[in-house]
DNA sequence: CCAATAAGTGTTTTT
DNA sequence: CACTTATTGG
């Protein structure tokens, strides 16, 4: 090991196991790091280490990560330990590949104009060639050649490989394949598997490219290498070539993606594929307390093949979990919604202190609604994410269109929004025409084989598109998407059809162009669609306020927060009733549920409904089997709401839990109060809850049954509450 | 040929 | 329940 003093005081700030991984850089690294071990610390700084201490440029240095969110962090952290240093490459895969294609495009052969499409995208334009085919498009769905395609493409299979591999049994795969893959070549469109597929394709023809690339990209980090993909994976044995300039860090345990192509073997045959690889366990945790540690880890016991780890804490035993079983999925939100009131009066928790967990998006509606009544603030992490919205999604399509004449996809989406009068008819023979023909489609020669009556109006809308393509060069980015806003119709559109939602939010789209011109102001329109079709983003705002976090228990990776509740423990839900039999897909759910685990610091609620109001029908639904792997002795167990009172107030929709609607109650002020006129068997009435009684006091602490049957926790000198005057 | 309305259907996780 | 597709009236 060096004994030079170094510039950052790495020593004091690492375990020894974290600076034995900072430091090595001779031969491959693998670093396996459990969760709440310090995986970003350690990338962090052995960043600054190359770059300080190794004479590395950070120009040379590529980290690649998975999501926005994690790529954000680690730059931010990279840019405060090197004062700012952001010329180091931290990016998704998938926004590396698309900058690598765009920069190096025409050395690979690859036109590097195309557009990204996402998965609604790539739906449709399925759905079109399934229906076009005239199949069965229930037996044949065209969400099944979505997932089959992609997978194909993780593993760099292009239609003819895919076929002479027989990858699919199905009877149309090949044919839809094909076509599907002729309809993007044609328009020159990409998907978000071909990033990653058509670069290390081209980079597997242009050998001299790729040792170019080499040269500048002089040392690779790859985080959560346990969710790579094949594609992936082969761009990196790409860049890496023969050296052992190359350090992943993952957690075999805490893979999840494998619906998406990702191959927990990446990370399991890691060592041998890189000869005189080093292997680096973390083990400490620093996140959480014992029993929490303890009770994840014995669940995740119970999966196979695993490399296998021990993870401790310096810090104590901690609280048992609690584990509630609830009548209904409304109960189950209320229990939850009571459990955060009372740890902030009593424990003094800060609602963006909890987090709420959940296997579907669409479990966060009883939370929602619960949560609005009781006035608890909330935030939806990458819930509906903003670029996804239809009328973000038209009017970025609109400067699509503009750029790429050429996207079909896009026509096809605006053509008759605001309606114009171009239908699905005139736009199939538009495209049709134009394919024909050769012309691009925009083309409005008088020739065109359409209605009589469709002429002038196709004319108008190609005028218009090509009037927004001219401003592109022309015009800075926020003028220009005020000027696509009116003459497109849209703005007015959505005013006539008193859509305020939809207005706010293109108003919201403005700000974020406004403030994309003034961070870098010579960049384009272009740039702005770039970024925002890969950054499927989340606003900044989400972790900002003092609110509850709802989140999936995917999207709740490389989170952690002081009190996590985790909802719908129930057989079907979660493990998910579709995530099928195999014994793979059973342990990728438990190592979802080991995911959500970890994430708490300091207390873990686990909540399951008997009885839940899902796709419009109410089901049974058992204990998840999850909850039986957790040992007893770590577990307190309790019920709540499955008693006929409650049942009834559920019915009469608990209005009266609500608050009177108005004055000054936005804000819970912490008041201190004098209620020592209050005892047990007290009448009371509560601002926010209503009427109920005193069951017990202690230590200022009252527990008040509330007539519509909610029980709940108080410490009184801080409660809004006051005794019935009869 | 388009737009509004009525019936019908399939429900995970995400770059 | 929310979203897609068939039908009918303009």
């Amino acid at each position: 090991m060096r004994e030079d003093p170094l510039s950052i005081e790495y020593r004091g700030l690492l375990n020894p196991a974290q600076l034995e991984a900072v430091l090595h850089r001779e031969t491959p690294l693998l670093v396996l790091a459990g969760a709440g071990s310090g995986k970003t610390r350690v990338i962090t700084y052995k960043i600054a280490y190359l770059i300080h201490e190794c004479g590395y440029r950070p120009e040379e240095i590529f980290a690649v990560t998975f999501t926005n969110k994690a790529s954000n962090e680690m730059r931010e952290r990279v840019n405060v330990l090197l004062e700012d240093s952001v010329d180091v490459w931290v990016r998704t895969f998938h926004s590396s590949a698309a900058k690598l294609l765009r920069e190096w495009g025409k050395s690979l052969g690859v036109d590097p104009g195309f557009s990204i499409i996402d998965q609604q995208d790539q739906r449709s334009g399925l759905k079109k060639i399934v229906r076009s085919m005239n199949i069965d498009t229930e037996t044949y769905r065209p969400e099944k050649y979505m997932y089959l395609i992609n997978r194909a493409k993780d593993l760099l299979m292009n239609a003819d490989e895919a076929a002479s591999a027989s990858f699919s049994s199905d009877l149309y795969f090949n044919d839809v394949y094909a076509q599907y893959q002729a309809l993007l070549d044609r328009e020159n469109l990409f998907d978000f598997s071909d990033l990653l597929f058509k670069l290390t394709r081209a980079l597997e023809r242009h050998g001299e490219v790729l040792e170019r690339i080499r040269r500048r990209f002089r040392y690779i980090l790859v985080d959560e290498f346990q969710d790579t993909n094949h594609a992936q994976y082969v761009l990196i044995r790409q860049l890496v070539g023969g050296g052992g300039s190359i350090c992943v860090v993952g957690d075999d345990d805490q893979s999840i993606y494998g619906f998406r192509g990702a191959r927990i073997e990446n990370i399991h045959n890691f060592v041998k594929e890189y000869e005189n690889c080093r292997v680096i366990k973390l083990e400490e945790n620093y996140r959480s307390f014992q029993n929490i540690l303890t009770a994840s880890s014995q669940v995740i016991n119970n999966n196979e093949e695993r490399f296998g780890k021990t993870l401790y804490t310096k810090k104590g035993e901690g609280e048992k979990l609690i584990f509630c079983r609830t009548g209904t999925d409304y109960e189950e939100s209320r229990f939850i919604s009571k459990t955060i009131l009372e740890l902030g009066l009593i424990h003094g928790y800060r609602y963006s202190d909890c987090a709420i967990f959940y296997r579907m998006n669409a479990q966060s509606r009883a939370f929602e609604s619960v949560f609005n009544q009781h006035r608890i603030p909330y935030t939806i992490v990458g819930g509906l994410r903003f670029f996804e919205r239809e009328e973000i999604k038209d009017i970025l399509a609109y400067i699509r269109l503009a750029m790429n004449p050429m996207d079909e996809i896009a026509l096809r989406r605006i053509a008759n929004r605001p309606p114009r009068g171009i239908g699905q008819r005139t736009v199939d023979a538009m495209v049709k025409a134009c394919m024909d023909r050769g012309y691009s489609i925009l083309h409005g020669d008088d020739d065109l084989p359409i209605a009589p009556s469709r002429k002038k109006l196709v004319l108008a809308f190609t005028e218009l598109i090509a009037d927004i393509g001219e401003r592109i060069t022309t015009q800075d980015p926020p003028s220009l998407l005020q000027h696509v806003y009116t003459t497109s119709g849209y703005l007015e559109w959505l005013r006539r059809e008193q859509k305020e939602e939809k207005v706010k939010n293109l108003e919201e789209l403005y700000n974020a162009v406004y403030e994309f011109h003034r961070s870098s102001p010579e960049s384009s329109i272009v740039d702005f669609v770039e970024e925002v079709s890969l950054n499927q983003g989340a606003r900044d705002d989400e972790f900002q306020d003092n609110r509850v976090h709802l989140i999936t228990l995917h999207n709740a990776k490389g989170l952690e927060f002081p009190v996590v509740f985790m909802a719908g423990m129930e057989e079907g839900v979660f493990p998910h009733y579709l995530s099928g039999e195999a014994l793979q897909d059973q342990q990728e759910e438990r190592r979802l549920c080991y995911v959500g685990m970890t994430r708490a610091m300091e207390r873990l609620y686990l909540t399951a409904a008997k009885s839940r109001l899902l796709w419009g029908r109410t089901v049974e639904r058992d204990v998840s089997n999850f909850i039986r792997e957790i040992p007893k002795d770590l577990l307190v167990e309790k019920e709540f709401g499955m008693s006929a009172a409650n049942r009834a107030s559920q019915r009469s929709g608990g209005s009266q839990a609500g608050l009177p609607s108005g004055s000054g109650l936005k804000k819970r002020r912490i008041v201190e109060r004098d209620n020592s006129n209050i005892t047990v068997n007290s009448r009371v009435v509560h601002e926010s809850f209503g009427r109920g009684t005193v069951r017990s006091l202690q230590d200022d602490i009252a527990e008040i049954e509330f007539d519509d049957g909610f029980v709940m926790q108080f410490m009184l000198k801080y409660t809004p509450i006051q005794i019935e005057n009869s």
